[in-house]
DNA sequence: GTCTTTCTTGACTAACTTAGTAAATAATGT
DNA sequence: ACATTATTTACTAAGTTAGTCAAGAAAGAC
């Protein structure tokens, strides 16, 4: 029952919120960044993103080589790569540990095994569905999101003296 | 820590089990199928499916048009349609209830509403993303998983005497 | 060198979802 | 009548998600 109304399922094969706050906050970190570090705070505050949560999620990009960190008094995070050269696939290979749908395509990796795999009639269904979703994701860049941004009119928050007046 | 190694994340924008199985069972009820009515635990069985479980899903099928079902002795399970007519798309339709990778994509439809969408750069990506999946699931028939497994010479069992010597 | 800012690490948890089980019931063929 | 098979509803254990919380470490400002 909860909040599904009616037995009606909503839609899954869904992304979790690790990898929709995670491109969002490269995305923040690029178009707001003005060079400096961007800090976890001001992207919680404009993505409206809980910052304990989002600082786990930063680890992981860090770790991965995306973004990097850096502690203390205008301190922050920033991309380790020019934006047209960090794709969305990147984030979500980290975020969601990669695009198979099942666990069978890849038993070394899920550490499951399936012994269905020689008879299996689906198991090259998913993987290909995996492979589209991937190279689809693949192709968009963090370039692509400023882009968008501008064109619908996202406005840039550069300059730290002007959260005075908030 | 539970069953995940070291942090290890498997990969996730999975199908549930629902969909996996689902797509097996049609599958098994087209390929095993000789006109007659195929038993839940016949299916069962032979795709190591829970019988229980697999009757929740068939529901699902039923009720969506994909399958059909008789009660009582010889009963079962036959397809609504003919193999080639019935799209793997329209099973996962069903057990996962889209294609939406977020919620956003579709706020009527999930019951959730997202005040970011007229400022939200990566909403389309997510929904083309969620539309290049379903336009793939959606070439995929259940003939086509047939013939695979024709080719893969997966034994076919439509005579109910050959299971005396089980 | 102390203080403040900001990231870092690891433990913890409530709410929810998944993947089932179970039981009573209804229909149908023999 | 009886056995077989699907139908419906209720229930549940285990796992996952989406966080919170607390203590600590690095770096700059004074
Ligand atoms: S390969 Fe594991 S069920 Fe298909
Ligand atoms: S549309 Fe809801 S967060 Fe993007």
């Amino acid at each position: 029952m909860t909040n599904l109304v009616n037995n009606v399922i909503f839609s899954f094969m869904r992304l979790s919120t690790k990898s929709r706050y995670g491109v969002r906050a490269v995305f923040d970190i690029s178009y707001h960044g003005g060079g400096d570090g961007v800090q976890v705070k001001d992207i919680a505050r404009r993505q409206e993103i809980s910052p304990r949560y989002l600082e786990q999620i930063f680890q992981k990009l860090r770790d991965a080589g995306i973004i990097t960190s850096k502690r203390g008094p205008q301190g922050g995070y920033s991309l380790a790569r020019k934006p047209q050269n960090i794709k969305v696939g990147e984030i979500i290979r980290v975020t969601e540990g990669g695009f198979d749908p099942v666990f069978c395509i890849n038993p070394e990796k899920s550490g499951k095994h399936c012994d269905r795999i020689a008879e299996c009639v689906t198991r090259l269904i998913w993987k290909e569905a995996g492979e589209k979703l991937e190279d689809f994701f693949d192709s968009v860049t963090i370039q692509d999101l400023c882009d968008r941004a501008e064109r619908l009119g996202v406005q840039k928050e550069q300059d730290r003296s002007s959260m005075y007046y908030i």
